[in-house]
DNA sequence: TATTTGTAACTTGTCTGACAACCTACATCT
DNA sequence: AGATGTAGGTTGTCAGACAAGTTACAAATA
């Protein structure tokens, strides 16, 4: 049996369209900064879909801080520039750099392939001793070494014909540098979310080497293990972000309190 | 005309209050991990809500990660542990603090006054030279130096009796050490939103002093701006925390590119 | 005249019921 | 044994109605 061709799933749900389509148009500035939308069975015509999604859509928005809803007046648009998300939203590295205006860029790449240990094992789901691939790499921006991470998933999603499938991949890091993008385009893996540790940290004399900064400097370490949208790990990645590269933001919605935790450091 | 007495105005929406709700009955453990949840039609009847507004709620805990929906099967409680959010929720730092089970705490607290500079204008939406409160402060958890932080805000916010209002903080600061609980408690602010950003840095002499560390010792800097339902900016602040305090998490969603930005820092 | 009150129009929030799209399991047929 | 169809259950979307809240303005009152 062969592998079937699978369509290029439309993966997103619709009420996530229409808010990808709303968010469009107040970043392209079509609709400006504390302006009011129209009312919801009007922009629910408009945009032909019925008012329910076009709500799901909106408090999408809202949550996002992208627009401010008001009972009985309307919906505005925020007055906060929106550019301020983005740690909520799951973009590689690649994406970030180049939202920054930057040219990415790859060096000192390896693939190495290693036994699961334990900590590995416990993010991605699998028995310790699982074979990995390991992605070792340097990133630029602008020729500037920016980000030293180690990206790491089962080799078992690579299939059987392992060796090929290596060289198409290391071929396509050197070129397009996005490992999402290739686990997307060629293995069709859909990354539905991610979760993050964020933690700063000093340059050790491994790292001070690797991304040529003094021994002593701030990084910021991130650990992300994203997940496809059945809830399943797919990658982990370990990232040492240099610290006056880029400034990260989140946007952080009010809840009541007693509810998750902050994990103590060991 | 007197101040009319503000009811205890519940401020979320019906949504938000029962996925508040099914967060508990998740934390608590009464919904194990990976179990399937009653049918919306079902458990809409026994949280007596409409199904929307079940879906409402449901969309919410999809979005944070807590739960995930597959159409035509149902929904389930995700496997991770959600106690991994937190940088997405709004807490303050005591509530982070006991989060760990530590013990908050205050020292080296000051209220100074001083003008608002052109940073501090710019974020909280005033005019430079606004006369601000300054609340300068290290945070301890049990004992223990972890936060230095600055919050600023308007002395207006205060309103006529300055400095009746200053003693009360102050001795509300020593004892609940929330500066966000007085804000709310007392002047009946409702904090909707928050949008912060990241940095690690490193202690100079300064900071390494006030928090007992060695200076070149790794801080995550963090610059928060609070909002209120209107999108009105009511407080910022600075804090630098240490690094081995506590480790941040985010939930991320990945959603189609091309949308926020990232700061290139300058 | 100045102030309060009431009313109408409009918007978002919630409810109800229906149907479509989708998945799973099981019986049926080849 | 293996493929196939069918029934039942679940989430996704739709449509319409009414409740709750805000605003503006006219009317009534002091």
């Amino acid at each position: 049996m062969t592998n079937t061709i699978q369509p290029i799933q439309d993966n997103s749900s619709l009420p996530e369209k229409v808010a990808e389509q709303l968010r469009a148009m107040i970043i392209r500035g079509e609709l400006a900064p504390s302006v009011q939308l129209p009312t919801e069975p009007a922009l629910s015509r408009a945009m032909h879909v019925s008012r329910s999604t076009l709500r799901a859509a909106l408090d999408c928005l809202a949550r996002e801080g992208v627009v401010v809803r008001k009972r009985g007046v309307g919906t505005f648009v925020s007055e906060q520039p929106l550019a301020a998300n983005n740690l909520n939203l799951n973009w590689g590295v690649t994406e970030v750099i180049r939202a920054t205006g930057a040219t990415p860029g790859t060096t000192d790449l390896k693939l190495l392939q290693a036994p699961a240990d334990e900590r590995l094992a416990a993010r991605l789901g699998v028995t310790a001793g699982t074979p990995l691939l390991v992605v070792e790499r340097v990133r630029l921006a602008d020729a500037r070494r920016v980000v030293f991470s180690r990206d790491f998933f089962p080799q078992a999603l690579l299939g059987d014909n392992a060796s090929d499938s290596l060289a198409a991949l290391e071929t396509y890091l050197l070129r397009e540098h996005s490992l999402y993008g290739f686990l997307k385009d060629r293995l069709d893996l859909d990354f539905h979310h991610a979760v993050a540790w964020l933690r700063p940290v000093t340059a050790d004399a491994d790292l001070s080497d690797r991304l040529q900064i003094l021994p002593g400097s701030g990084l910021l370490y991130i650990e992300q293990v994203d997940y496809d949208a059945g809830g399943v790990p797919l990658v982990l990645a370990d990232e040492f972000h240099v610290a006056e590269a880029f400034t990260f933001t989140v946007y952080r919605s009010r809840l009541a309190p007693g509810v998750a935790a902050v994990e103590k450091d060991v």
